[in-house]
DNA sequence: TCAAAAGTGTTGACATTACACCCATGT
DNA sequence: ACATGGGTGTAATGTCAACACTTTTGA
């Protein structure tokens, strides 16, 4: 194993769309008095841990990933880095990290990535029974200064979204255009009209529909389609104006 | 004097722009055999130090910038974090941090700002002879993956300007229209139709016209404008869509 | 047969593009 | 008087927003 870098450190923000909302994986922290076993508090954290030596920065978050949730190969980005001197100084910190973590530094460095799953068929194993989706309107309370980071990602991800095809990485493989448009309102945060919006999509080559229906609804069934990041690639054009 | 941290620091990339191109300031780097004072070599390298102890990011970019080109009160936006383990380790990194550096670490992650100046009337002052400015077009031979990180930094910058009116960042208080294209073409490396470009300027209530004319000049005199930033932070609001 | 979501077009307003000539100044 | 960049309008096209009814299925 080797050692970690005390004073840097990867955060993850992992977005999740279960079809109706968008939800944030976090995990649960609760510090007990080591004597007595009364809980002292109990609050939530993102997914982070320490970069080692010799590695990369995206390879600690892929790291992190794997390590405190079983995911693998899904779309990460990094979006800011937080290195507030006081971001670990409020009172629950500064007991956890006395208690739990004596050997980090007091000013630790986080780098934070973003990343997106289709939250209703990707759940975290049975390994983190303490980790669990929380919607993005509704957050418990929160350690050192998560909350300003999933803000920051929650942000990062809205211009990202207006600006790049990455919402498939929340859905399924194979989804329906409702689903889609869905996901569009859940992210951005707004209602959208759905015939502009099946209009706009009719337009990028790169959602593409198959021969098959969705089964089992009690209503009409609606045709499924898919992403072709391959379509994408060769078809993108980039996209830069000045705006008012 | 505080300490510095030896594995994190902070670059500047300090866009200038001279109503021509956009330019970046850089600092000629050139390591001396210490006995035959033979030059072993020369490039170039970004503004950066190392953070120190119980110093915010920010505040270090500040440091930096105030420290090594002179420049304060100006726009600063952090835009990405460096930190793979190979950024110092081509030959003449390890010759220079050996030399000159060999307290710091190996592995230094570094968090990259981008600065905007107007590079006409700020100007580095004498006490920074080595400090210099380079089109982005044509950048010279430079040190560690600060190519790599300018090419980011101007990539963010593109996608920001073409977000949120920083261009008047790069230009002096008074400036002209043709200015402000010239510097929305060089920023995004493509030419704008002028009377097109008006049309939009004077939708831009924050774009405000003087009572006065440029002097001194072999053809018809131009409007001069200024920017209200407070007019903009009154008017604006957020543009999220999705887009194709 | 009912409930629930799927699917579908048109119109008016607005934004974007392309394009050419006269004007005010300094030399 | 000439060279230089400043300033201006229109028409065609494309994009965006608003809006309501019919269809298909399972229960």
């Amino acid at each position: 194993m080797r050692p970690i870098i005390p004073n840097i450190s990867v955060d993850c923000v992992v977005f999740g769309f279960d079809m109706k909302k968008l939800n944030v994986l976090l995990t649960e922290r609760q510090l007990k008095d080591p004597k007595t076993d009364e809980i002292i508090f109990t609050d939530y954290t993102l997914q982070g841990h320490h970069v080692l030596e010799g590695e990369n920065l995206n390879e600690a978050a892929i790291r992190v990933l794997r390590d405190k949730t079983g995911l693998h190969d899904i779309f990460l980005e990094q979006f800011h880095t937080f290195g507030n001197t006081d971001r670990m100084l409020n009172e629950r910190d500064i007991l956890w990290t006395e208690k739990i973590y004596p050997m980090v530094a007091h000013h630790v460095v986080s780098v934070g990535y973003y990343s997106l799953v289709d939250s209703a068929t990707v759940k975290p194993d049975q390994a983190h029974q303490q980790t669990k989706w929380f919607s993005v309107e509704d957050l418990p309370e929160l350690g050192f200064d998560h909350a300003e980071i999933i803000e920051k990602a929650l942000y990062c991800l809205r211009v990202k979204l207006s600006r790049e095809p990455i919402g498939f990485e929340l859905l399924p493989e194979k989804f329906t255009l409702s689903q889609l448009q869905s996901l569009y309102e859940a992210v951005l945060g707004k209602k959208l009209d759905r015939r502009n919006f099946r209009k706009k999509v009719a337009l990028m080559k790169y959602v593409i529909p198959l021969d098959e229906k969705q089964r089992g609804v009690a209503h009409k069934p609606a045709q499924v389609f898919i992403f072709s990041k391959d379509v994408y690639q060769r078809t993108k054009k980039e996209k830069l104006d000045f705006s008012i």
